[in-house]
DNA sequence: ATTGACCCTAAAGTAAGCTATAGGGTTTAT
DNA sequence: ATAAACCCTATAGCTTACTTTAGGGTCAAT
């Protein structure tokens, strides 16, 4: 009906996505990327919603899924008569914790980075006098291990 | 000359951290952290300095750097000489870059997640009615998501 | 003097997530 | 009709970050 309904096969699909056919037939083999169709000549046959998924694919995995959580959130919604609504919502309770969790360990290490960031001068001179360096540092260690170099 | 100089064996230093010795024998092997005297057993031998650099070792990794990118940073420590204070802020700045698009990307999927969450009944019944899996599964969110690649 | 909890090295194995290679069919354009 | 640009399967290889195995020494206590 629209033009909605088109059909494209691996290497288009990768290109829209800025992934590789290699990639997309490896997800195939972990059951997260499936094709239900194929052309007369064997060709994996894709549509919209498939690129729907890979994008969803895509985006959790940059944020810190691993393929099996990514499966997993993939699979509830593709056998929900064997799911509850507690089931599913803890589940993404514990999701949203543990990018909570995440979030504050970067704002940390955020932090520190900023504080010496802001301390150094960013001169062109040698760095022995380097605050970051300083603060890096851990007390004797450097010299100890200098001196073995 | 203070209780400060205190000597341990690496079953106690990676008690110290919750690691394991095969871990920290592994670090020692990847340039990460080195013990700088042995006792007449061979015995690796560390002490406080080695606690604070393997704890920061630790945090980078928790945080998402790789062996590789604390190994740098290290690294800059170990030879002072051969960097700038510029050198070392551009490092430091583009690491801190690199930590608040991660923390845009995170809060952006914890959004999502968050809104899916408030939205589900979180009853006992069948998941099929879930709308979790109805926004996971709608183009909705993959595309909102999507948009910011 | 023997037991158990440590420590050592070297090397192989594991899991995740791809990436590349080999060998071959298909489509499209000239 | 032939060459480039695709597609296919199967399998091997790679990187990261460990973990395990094998075969031994060391140390403190009984
Ligand atoms: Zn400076
Ligand atoms: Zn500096
Ligand atoms: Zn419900
Ligand atoms: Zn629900």
């Amino acid at each position: 009906m629209s033009e909605n309904s088109a059909v494209f096969k691996i290497g288009e699909l990768a290109k829209k996505v800025g992934s590789t056919v290699e990639t997309l037939r490896f997800y195939e083999t972990k059951g997260l990327l499936q094709s239900h169709s194929r052309s007369a000549a064997g060709y994996r046959l894709y549509n919209d919603s498939h690129l729907t998924q890979l994008s969803f694919i895509l985006q959790a995995k940059k944020v810190g899924f691993s393929l099996k959580e990514i499966k997993y959130l993939l699979g509830l919604n593709l056998a929900k008569e064997a799911h509850t609504c507690e089931e599913v919502k803890t589940y993404t309770g514990e999701k949203i914790a543990e990018i909570d969790a995440k979030i504050r360990d970067l704002q940390s290490i955020r932090g520190s980075l900023h504080q010496m960031y802001e301390a150094c001068c960013g001169g062109t001179e040698k760095a022995t006098h380097c605050s970051i360096l300083h603060t890096l540092a851990a007390s004797d260690l450097s010299t100890e291990l200098g001196a073995r170099q």
